[in-house]
DNA sequence: TAAATTTATGCAATCGATTGCATAAATTTT
DNA sequence: AAAATTTATGCAATCGATTGCATAAATTTA
């Protein structure tokens, strides 16, 4: 009680009820092969004596460490603390443990990221990729070891790794539609990286809408930036200086929408009549924002829930990873004020 | 490479350049009593061969875990993430990684994630307090073992246990006293669990102010409950129904500030003319509701990094817990739309 | 009651890295 | 050249839980 530096260990228990630390491990374990009184007696002297079963020496023994990685670009935004909840929730109702490192959007901290969870012998891996990130190959060193690595969101395309994602060249193609049926000709889209498909994918839907509508591609009303609310308000103002201002905006994020929105409005443009916008994410601010905001509902904590439940269901022998190798959400487009113009 | 099922230990390094295991150990973690050479042949040897280091077999041996433990209520609220963004930096730069959990503000489950935390053998934890947890006992076993128990925003008056939070009675009182001096003679305040000390002492403050303004408290203008946007949107409608309506609402969150903000607004109810509103924590929506909401800006990211730092230290030895028990950092009154009447 | 079966327990090796102590080899000092 | 010192390496125990195999004890079957 005083004394700290004593943990408490199977031999303790065994040497205080003469018993193995054999039968101590297999009782504690609920092993049908120790008598019931038995095991009754040394679950009751664990307990008394404080023990705590030592992970390090079973993961060691068992090679297996019931913890599922987690790396992703970042942990606070909206979408992303979503997706962290949901898998949390799932891998914690399953006797796992989480271990979550943020790449911060460089490969190089991703790379170190996957390194650290190696050694950590993380059982499965849960991967959103960087903003810049290039190749995959630090992760292959998982699939040599036969963990299983999966990505969500922000996937890389790659017959080894399962994936799970929404369709965004359909939803983006539905939004840019939208747009498009509520009288756009000229709408700006603001991207991020093309390396990522979920950008490369929205662009893709965005140019599709176009074309459908006769409207021809044009390069210049594409803008690129890292999809921060501060780069979007550097948008806004170039896209003030537009001669002819165009005529709908669509983002690939909430927050970049909002952010316009509020430059244009403060700059007396009328939203959506004179531009109609949309974005992408639902974010909780997307209700919030005057006009509410056009966007793409693509709940994260299912998406976490989901991600989680295939990793373990495969880690558990129930599903083959291999089998689905591609998973699909359901995302919907919600039109709000910021685009309708009847 | 085709095959999955063996893993390099120091052992077949060792044999490959017949050497002890005893040297490659020490020459993989620089230790200064072996050759140069040696050492290069070693750590190239590890590189080509793919070795990673088994940090189970290194953690049982030496006794500690290089993981930093978490447990929070939610890990999806913009408080809430920056914090977790904040440790996490603070965290992987120093080479430790992160184990987290939420316990979905229930006591019950706090104390089943305080017990797995035990088992993987963190070597300190950052908590901050479910929503109704009457007791830290859960917490005993950690102190017992001498494994630092941090309590962070959510914390619990102790001795034992360190703690970083904001002065919550001050910025309440400030908020208050702002929407005095607005002119607010009845203020709803909008609150939580007053187990909670945030949300407490948010209420003395509240309280004290009014005191010094010659206004007697009226427990009828104290609404309780979770803190969420639905349940705020039924606050006030309840507000609504008041009579004489109140001129002022103090919520302890910006979540239900803002909720309030759009509820009252479709009734017809000014902004701030005729109730003046004001939150608590700078979320990102609180610049984005019109009218732009008056709160109190208390970074998360700021309050993870300094909690881990904190942490960290102690465990480096760079610095006892023992004499920083209290560190209160600094929080600021924003003035907003919602609340200035002039 | 002996034989066969079932049930309960223990032995001892194993997982892979670390480290105190001993010793061998190389270098310096006398 | 012998003695003293420094440098480099190895031996072997240790951390704590797990588990295949063996064996003892209890129970059932013949």
């Amino acid at each position: 009680m005083s004394d700290s530096g004593k943990e408490i260990t199977i031999y303790d228990i065994a040497e205080k009820l003469k018993v193995s630390a054999a039968t101590v491990s297999r009782a504690l374990k609920d092993h049908p092969r120790v008598n019931k009184n038995t095991k009754k007696k040394i679950i009751k002297a664990a307990e008394e004596m404080g023990y705590r079963s030592n992970s390090f020496a079973s993961n060691l023994r068992r090679k297996n460490s019931n913890i599922i990685g987690v790396i992703v670009p970042r942990l606070n935004s909206s979408f992303m603390s979503d997706v962290i909840a949901g898998i949390e929730k799932v891998v914690n109702d399953n006797n796992y443990n989480l271990i979550i490192s943020q790449s911060l959007e460089t490969m190089k901290k991703e790379i170190s990221n996957a390194r650290a969870m190696l050694n950590n012998r993380v059982d499965g891996l849960l991967v959103s990729l960087a903003y810049d990130t290039t190749s995959i190959e630090h992760f292959e060193p998982f699939i040599k070891r036969n963990i299983p690595v999966l990505f969500f969101d922000r996937i890389f395309e790659h017959e080894q790794y399962p994936q799970i994602y929404i369709d965004n060249f359909k939803a983006a193609y539905e939004v840019t539609k939208h747009l498009l049926e509520q009288g756009c000709k000229r709408i700006v889209h603001i991207t991020g990286n093309q390396l990522r498909n979920v950008y490369a994918e929205r662009l893709r839907g965005y140019k599709k809408a176009l074309e459908e509508h006769q409207i021809d591609f044009d390069g210049q009303l594409v803008i690129i930036n890292d999809l921060s609310a501060k780069e979007a308000a550097v948008a806004a103002e170039t896209i003030l200086q537009m001669d002819p201002l165009p005529d709908g905006i669509f983002t690939v994020n909430d927050v970049s929408a909002v952010s316009c929105i509020q430059v244009l409005k403060k700059a007396g443009i009328k939203i959506p009549e004179q531009i109609a916008v949309a974005g992408f994410n639902n974010d909780p601010a997307a209700c919030v924002i005057e006009p509410n905001l056009t966007t793409v509902n693509y709940k994260g904590y299912e998406m976490g829930e989901v991600a989680a439940n295939m990793l373990i269901n495969h880690l558990a022998n129930r599903q083959d990873l291999q089998q689905t190798h591609s998973l699909i959400l359901r995302s919907e487009l919600i039109v709000r004020e910021s685009s309708k113009r009847k």
